[in-house]
DNA sequence: TGTCTTATTGCCATATATGGCAATATTGTT
DNA sequence: AACAATATTGCCATATATGGCAATAAGACA
């Protein structure tokens, strides 16, 4: 009873993942930092390899990794995703 | 390097995710669904399982989760997120 | 009391986010 | 061109989100 093929949710994912990706990228690039710069401000421990990652849509980020992110990039968490601007 | 210590660091995270958790309950009580509706309205296949971690903190969501349960309240994924109003 | 619905918890399996490092690519600057 | 800083990609390991089901608990109502 699902209303979308699995194709289309990959899609779909792939669309959010892509979006969110460039938003943050484009918030950290605005405070003129580099990804390395983002991990040194982020709690805790967080690989750069990520970010990378995270900025290209490959990966599907966790709450609480968004949240570092956001925190890093002192921004708000909806600001963070709130990819409907396109800053 | 990090300013803070792990045990705070899992504190931090424990809140964060029992505060998206109980807001994202509290949005889905708001329009009248059980669990096992919200699972339904979502895109692609879920457990009801994890909404009661999710919801109760126990897990920490990907993207991707948030943005289908958002999608399945007809709320935004910011609204979904934006714990500090405490509605 | 009982029954039904709903939610929680436990258990195990699978998929994948992240850690960590090396290699390569890109970009900018001289 | 070279060099340096930055970013991407590949690979493997570990941690954990999710799938899936069963058992238990909690709530509502007759």
């Amino acid at each position: 009873m699902t209303s979308v093929k699995e194709s289309d949710l990959d899609n779909i994912r792939a669309e959010l993942l892509k979006n969110v990706g460039k938003n943050i990228q484009h918030i950290r690039e605005q405070k003129g930092l580099s990804q390395f710069d983002l991990i040194t401000r982020m709690l805790g421990e967080f690989d750069v390899t990520n970010v990378s990652r995270i900025e290209s849509g490959r990966n599907n980020p966790t709450l609480f990794t968004l949240y570092r992110i956001a925190k890093a990039l002192d921004v708000s968490l909806p600001v963070l995703i709130d990819y409907t601007k396109d800053k």
